[in-house]
DNA sequence: CGACCTTTTGAACTCCATCAAGCCTCGTGG
DNA sequence: CCACGAGGCTTGATGGAGTTCAAAAGGTCG
């Protein structure tokens, strides 16, 4: 499901350092970190670990956008978020020591550098500033967590699928004239899946929003003209 | 909105304990952690600390039930679980050194154990294995967190409420003959927020329950004849 | 161009929210 | 001891939102 990469820079050069776990890592351990690492890519759909399989390790993700998902045990899948460059994956199974809770999917061509799981404790057990790193990543992951409970209860499905939209316009967009213009990473089928609704109901939320001018939307493509009006819609209760 | 009470006796022979965070205090540190902890009644009502509220310290239930809940922007009050004795609440905000995120409310007449936040401090740093068992903590609440947003997004709500009457019996049943009976520390209207439905709403679910026989109830007293009939009731899909 | 997949649209149905009224329980006070 | 009132709980009727099943319309790729 993947296949090895060269590895062309350090880990401390990492174009998405602000954010690698990695900064706490002393110097002399740093060739280390640099040999043990694995870079891989990914093509579209293939499967960096999967639920419940034992976790191997912690992967950075330095291409691509990847899916969280859980199957429930009755079959369903949902999707609990998107993950994107910069961002540290297996996280919390690498700190407790426990399977994966979720199965993590290149949604598009990816790139990944993985630091296999013994090697990983070795690094953090000497750098103490890398493991709370570690565990603050998965205690600002929990805030998520618990915010998006709370808004899958008091938000409407029309609040819900306008800020997902605002949040991908503002990772993917580019300004085009007066609008802001992405192409969305993930189809419709997925997105109904986060948002825990089924596609035909989705899509008569789109047009909604395309009669309200809040968006415009073609296939993939998406513009809005106001950022702000979006997430303004987003934040009203569930009879606004 | 909480009174003092007496301490009688040390944390380490706490009767929860096997699940009080503070097995991997050194010995010597006992006294200290004894010394320092505040014992503090509370009244049914009565907040332990609010959302927003900057962290004071590590808070152990020893007695009652308390309510974790979040406020939305737009005012609705999402209930997010319930803890028990044996529950050390502030976790996360004491680790991540933020605010609170949640409210916490005891519904019971109630007892906790505080350590202050700066106290805490010292004896983390003195025993890594307390910071470790609290980090574990709030990572296994990141997993529960994880799958009641799975099941919020694929179960009925009838699901639903009969999972969350399994785990209530379970904790707070009592066999009489060949059923199980509990009397319920929460109202209608909470329940209802747990699951993110209006009260009428679960109140004709109750009703159903009933027609059907998984359950009896009169007021807050609940029994079941089969815990398990219930727990199968609870892993159905949506159209089961 | 045609085959296939994704997305949209339509109609019937189910479920839940809402508003409104009635009921039950418990505590108060006569 | 009973009448009363308040709050929590239940029940009914109605409307809106989402699901389901079915079919049509777009897109993509050989």
């Amino acid at each position: 499901m993947s296949f090895d990469l060269p590895v062309t820079r350090s880990c401390i050069d990492c174009q998405y350092g602000k954010h690698t776990p990695w900064h706490g890592v002393p110097a002399r351990r740093i060739q280390a970190l640099d040999r043990l690492r694995r870079r891989r890519g990914l093509n579209e759909g293939n499967t960096l670990f999967r639920q419940d399989a034992p976790n191997e390790g912690l992967h950075c993700i330095s291409q691509g956008v990847f899916s969280l998902s859980i199957t429930h045990e009755n079959g369903t899948d949902v999707l609990l978020r998107l993950a994107y460059p910069g961002d540290t994956l297996g996280v919390r199974a690498f700190l407790r020591g426990t399977p994966h809770q979720t199965t993590a999917v290149a949604l598009t061509e990816a790139a990944v550098c993985t630091i296999a799981r013994r090697d990983a404790l070795k690094l953090t057990q000497d750098a103490p500033g890398v493991y709370k790193e570690l565990v603050d990543r998965c205690l600002a992951e929990m805030d998520r967590a618990e915010t998006s409970i709370v808004e899958q209860a008091c938000l409407s499905n029309r609040a819900r699928l306008c800020r997902l939209l605002s949040d991908l316009l503002e990772r993917h967009g580019k300004p085009v004239g007066t609008r802001l213009v992405a192409r969305l990473p993930i189809s419709r089928g997925t997105m109904a899946g986060m948002l825990g609704i089924q596609p035909e109901s989705l899509s008569r939320l789109f047009s909604r929003l395309k009669a309200d001018r809040l968006i415009a939307l073609s296939g993939r493509n998406v513009s809005t003209g106001s950022l702000a009006a979006l997430r303004a819609e987003a934040t009203r209760a569930a009879d606004g």
